[in-house]
RNA sequence: GCCGGAGUGGCGGAAUGGUAGACGCGCACGACUCAAAAUCGUGUCUCGUAAGGGGUGGAGGUUCAAGUCCUCUCUCCGGCACCA
């Protein structure tokens, strides 16, 4: 046979298929379907390295195999292109973004159909394109409508690099995702989706979902629900109330002071009774100036002022407490109040001993009250007595001083001590209302028109899309407007209720808005008249497994999930959950430890790969190189490994005979068809590979192999090397392409051969193995062990206390020590 | 601090409670060759000439048998974090 040419091989085939439009997907089947989906990728200036394509190259093999296994498979591939890369690298090179996008596009591409994939790419997607986003801002008039898009003033994080605002989501800690930079607090106008309107179903729906659980868990604490209670205290002397939030009301008895956040809102209605107004400004003004870097350091030094004047009413005793403004409290969580309990709460400790509220008559520590009693109390038998608090403590236990709650376990007290004193039991989350829109230019218009007389006024659907224009400078102006706002002729228009001067919203949406419900286009790319085919739809959703990055658990997956849910509400699709499977691609790291990046020049670009060993040996390496999910060194040195491994099933060709095939190597060979079929089904692609490898070494020590059994081999191979599997199939004579052929059935009856070997152990120690016929039991396989010098040595004049035996594995003899 | 995940040869890693280190890389030796490359063969956790002993971050425990289960502990990675 000739030498393996990976060159001539792969462009061969690659042509082949394209001509016989092998992948196209047919919507009309009664197969069962598999929707196998990668996160689609950001079409950037640099190329592709070799780690982006690891993610698709499992996809690939994986919806090879259900294809194989008889299903409808859709495997769809597009471009997420809306977003700041694209408008900077548009601002650098001085080409319009449109052009920048459609060249990157056209390299990717390219750079993707060397390596093989079976994508159908009559369904390719680009959110760019307004067929597409006509959809995105549909979706965005639907939200509008139902009340989950509001404008809003609040201050907001404010990029000063990208000159834009961000969601939370956007934030890496305090620092701009993108690009770095610590991001400021900027009050402007700015369109926001309610997302925590949904917040209570995007927690309870995750246990169900089948998902890596780190992913799972990030998305929970994202979320941060806690349960507590919302309790109101009685300002002395007026009929205003502080209501706070507490997850611990059962330390109410225990309540020494109640403190404001500077931003709570609740200070401008307490404004007459506050004696120190001034004091008390100029410290809110101070802290409105901290970052939120500075204001939420964990350990740092408490700061505050008291209100004076101001005296809240504990419900539970009707003490009167002291109300402090302090910035340890934070404005966006809760009330923006809280009841603070040195004795049981670390921060409430440290402010107290700051501010030296011990020295007050009923504060600190003398004697402060001491709500649970915690076991070491319990032990010492100190019950019921006031004590002198010197650290807090933040345990569970019996009460104590609590009036009538006193004996209680604290935990059982909480909902009963919210009643008493009339409080809401209330659940309270951590994830923020979604910041949607972005003052840059590349990216959808927020479909709405602001009229003087109607106010805001959505954009008719027959008039979607809103096209986003041209115009002569795309850069952001830092005004807190987006380019567009100096378009003054698509900026002004008329109203579509009164017919009245209009103009339309300037801002922008974020790269994250097409990319929240791409997924659903490519079951019906090109309809025009909605969304999705409700039929179609239904026949294809959810998505059955889906591939990408962890980085996106708390950014596109919840925000995803946002969508779909909202879609679901509104009848659009059937199911609850966009993303039934999800699968993570660790990343491949550069030789020297780092990310790869142009900036440290340790790139390693896949051309060069496919041109020096080919495609099928990028592909095989990739999924090599250790577990799916974890990230992983790229090793040029390591490649060679899988590069061999083809060159054997190669030079197998040549002892391919007719006939029967040898029934030991059926058993490895079935064996390996489950191990194989498995493990692709749940990722273990390394060890799938791993099986094959086996294979292949057992088919050499054979004098021959009978072709049944190599073209076996050929069709698990098929999904990781299509191009060598396709070759070889038809070298050994087959018309029709491998691809279209049936995934090999397991048979167990296959994988029995008549001897195996058995260890022996003595004492749990193993001693020698032996082979013996499969249906060999107990008593013959212990009378035998015990004949062998080797183990009789180790039992000789020992007591044999018991024998423990597992068929066709081992054999443990007990002795007496 | 809270919530997850993970610690196994020189390296990547494998092991439904049942022979730890599969498979691959590297390395060593041998075959082929004038020679090299490629290929093939043998070996490769550790101490020991061997018999045998030790060994999966550490310490205990359960079990005939533990990398795997339980308790404590150390280290690393990820998410959240003055969130009341």
């Amino acid at each position: 046979m000739t030498p393996y040419d990976h060159k001539t091989i792969e462009k061969k085939w690659q042509a082949a298929w394209e001509a016989k439009q092998l992948y196209h997907t047919k919507s009309d089947s009664l197969k069962p379907k598999a929707y196998v989906l990668d996160m689609f990728p950001y079409p950037s200036g640099d190329g592709l390295h070799v780690g982006h394509p690891k993610g698709y190259i499992a996809t690939d093999i994986y919806s090879r195999m259900k294809t194989m296994q008889g299903y409808n498979v859709l495997h769809p591939m597009g471009w997420d292109a809306f977003g700041l890369p694209a408008e900077q690298y548009a601002i650098k090179n001085k080409v319009h973004p449109r052009v920048a996008v459609d060249k990157n596009v056209a390299r990717y591409k390219e750079q993707l159909s060397v390596i093989g994939f079976n994508y159908d790419w009559t369904r390719e997607l680009n959110t760019t394109d307004p067929a597409f986003y006509k959809w995105t801002q549909w979706i965005f008039l639907k939200m509008f409508e139902k009340g989950l898009a509001y404008e809003s003033y609040e201050p907001i994080n404010w990029c000063p690099t990208c000159q834009t605002g961000l969601a939370n989501e956007d934030l890496d800690g305090c620092n701009c995702e993108r690009c770095d930079t610590l991001v400021v607090k900027k009050p402007m106008r700015q369109w926001v989706l309610r997302i925590t309107d949904y917040a209570d179903r995007l927690l309870a729906d995750i246990d169900a979902l089948n998902w890596p659980v780190s992913i799972k868990e990030s998305q929970k604490n994202w979320i941060g629900r806690s349960e507590g209670a919302e309790i109101d205290f009685v300002v002395e002397g007026s009929e205003k109330k502080i209501t706070v939030f507490t997850t611990r009301p059962d330390t109410l008895f225990g309540a020494t002071y109640v403190v404001l956040a500077p931003e709570s809102k609740i200070l401008e209605d307490l404004k007459q009774q506050i004696l120190n107004g001034n004091e008390v400004s100029l410290y809110c003004e101070s802290a409105g100036k901290q970052s939120e870097i500075e204001r939420t350091t964990v350990g740092r030094e408490k700061t505050g002022v008291r209100l004076d004047g101001v005296m809240a009413i504990n419900p539970a005793n009707n003490e009167k407490l002291p109300v402090f403004v302090a910035d340890y409290v934070l404005g966006h969580y809760g009330t923006g109040a809280v009841m603070a309990v040195p004795a049981h709460d670390e921060r409430d400790f440290e402010f107290a001993r700051k501010f030296g509220l011990r020295n007050r008559k009923v504060v600190f520590p003398n004697p402060l009250v001491s709500v649970p009693r915690n076991a070491k109390d319990i032990a010492m038998g100190v019950v019921g007595e006031l004590r002198v608090v010197t650290e807090c403590f933040m345990g569970s236990g019996e009460m104590v001083n609590s009036d009538r709650f006193t004996g209680f376990f604290n935990e059982d007290a909480k909902k009963p001590i919210t009643d008493f004193v009339k409080g809401r039991w209330v659940t309270k989350y951590r994830l923020k209302d979604w910041v949607f829109s972005r003052q840059r230019y590349w990216g959808e218009p927020i479909p709405l028109i602001h009229c003087e007389k109607c106010g805001v006024v959505p954009v008719p659907e027959k008039d979607l899309p809103v096209i986003l224009p041209n115009v002569e400078s795309y850069a952001p102006t830092g005004t807190g407007e987006s380019p567009l706002a100096d378009i003054s002729e698509w900026v002004n228009t008329t109203c579509p209720k009164c017919s009245g001067k209009g103009k339309r919203e300037t801002n922008t949406m974020p790269q994250w808005a097409g990319s929240s419900w791409y997924y659903l286009r490519y079951i019906d790319p090109k309809n025009t008249e909605m969304l999705v085919d409700k039929k179609q739809e239904a026949y294809w959703s959810p998505v059955d497994m889906y591939v990408g990055g962890a980085e996106h658990a708390t950014r596109h997956l919840i925000y995803a999930r946002f969508y779909h849910k909202f879609l679901y509400d509104i009848g659009v699709v059937n199911y609850e959950e966009p993303f039934k499977r999800l699968q993570n691609v660790g990343l491949i790291m550069a030789e020297d430890g780092r990310k790869m990046s142009k900036r440290w020049g340790n790139v390693v670009n896949p051309d060069d790969i496919v041109a020096t060993y080919g495609a099928d040996t990028l592909r095989l390496y990739e999924m090599f190189m250790g577990p799916f999910g974890q990230s992983v060194v790229w090793s040029t040195e390591s490649i060679i490994g899988p590069r061999r491994f083809i060159e054997r099933v190669w030079r197998l060709a040549d002892n391919v005979k007719e006939g029967e095939g040898d029934a030991k190597l059926e058993a490895v060979l079935h064996k390996t068809i489950k191990k194989v079929g498995d493990d692709i089904e749940s990722f273990g692609f390394n060890t799938a590979i791993s099986a094959l490898m086996i294979l292949v070494n057992e088919m050499e020590k054979a004098t021959q192999v009978s072709r049944v059994h190599y073209e076996t081999l050929l069709r698990l191979l098929a999904p990781f090397a299509p191009h060598v599997a396709e070759e070889l199939w038809s070298h050994v004579g087959n018309v029709e392409s491998i691809h279209l052929e049936s995934w090999p059935v397991f048979d167990a009856t296959k994988t029995v051969t008549s001897q195996v070997v058995i260890a022996i152990q003595v004492n749990g120690k193993v001693r020698d193995t032996m082979t013996v016929p499969v249906e060999t039991g107990e008593v013959s396989a212990s009378t035998m062990a015990q004949e062998r010098p080797t183990v009789a040595k180790w039992i000789f004049g020992k007591k044999i206390k018991r024998v423990i035996f597992v068929p066709q594995k081992l054999l443990n003899i007990v002795v007496e020590e």
